[in-house]
DNA sequence: GCGTTTTTGACAATCATTCTCATTGTCGCG
DNA sequence: CGCGACAATGAGAATGATTGTCAAAAACGC
């Protein structure tokens, strides 16, 4: 687990190109079946396990987002340069991308006053949107 | 939903009782299964099927917080009075609380600039702690 | 007490995710 | 260029937490 992975060769296969491309194209964050069926739809032949793989290791190698919505599925996203998080409708899913830097640097500051290191966070706002509200 | 309870009537039941009371003795999180367990073994005759109903309504009720690590189990725990978060330890799972007032006030404040009402919030922060990083 | 209504709980069902393992595809090296 | 080692694939089975089902039991109002 902790091994350095000298001799692990990560081999560049036409499944993994395929995930890795759609991931670039689509917008938001899909499930890992929503992101297989895609695939298949536009004729790539990859089985779900492989997706499923692939995006575990993309998200270990911190190229891609990972949400677990309350839903039940995780989310998965192409990693933005902008490290930022989300609001979320309770009613309806709609989601709005928001920043909020305080909070990156405040989570790293108490991460290493705890001597945490190799840190990360998730952070996801829940309400009810305006139209939702309305009814 | 926004139904006023005329006649839903919450019974009071022995199960009930018997969970509310275990989540008043016990620190930290468990998992449903594990407080099902722990009910068993100290002779209380429960299903496994009320505890997650129970937990479900104490949950919904905002009585319970609730955490989902990516280990997969929902971890349920007493709601204390102060809102406060999570360091994980990636590796050994180790937990420090951790507060964080001004995240509050941040993602209430965002949430309310779009609109958003009845706002709540999830953080968790992962990282390596001190001894894990050691090896 | 009595009837109504909720609650319970054993078990089946669901469903995303992970595991298994034989087969296939890559890539380094001679 | 061809070989061999070994990672990667994928179909299906397995896992395992959570939820649904429904008849029987328990609570509560009167």
């Amino acid at each position: 687990m902790v091994a350095a992975d000298s001799g692990t060769a990560v081999r560049n296969t036409r499944q993994r190109s395929a995930v890795s491309a759609l991931l670039g194209e689509v917008e938001g964050f899909h499930s890992a079946q929503d992101l297989h069926a895609m695939l298949r739809s536009r004729g790539e032949r990859v089985g779900l396990t492989t997706v499923y793989r692939t995006l575990q290791g993309l998200a270990d190698a911190g190229e891609i987002d990972v949400m677990r919505p309350p839903g039940g599925e995780h989310l998965y996203r192409r990693c933005s340069e902008g490290h930022h998080h989300h609001l979320v409708c309770r009613a309806c899913g709609r989601t709005v991308e928001v920043e909020g830097p305080a909070v990156e640097s405040w989570a790293d500051r108490v991460a290493n006053k705890h001597g945490f290191s190799d840190v990360s966070h998730t952070l996801e706002i829940f309400g009810t949107c305006p139209e939702c509200a309305r009814r």
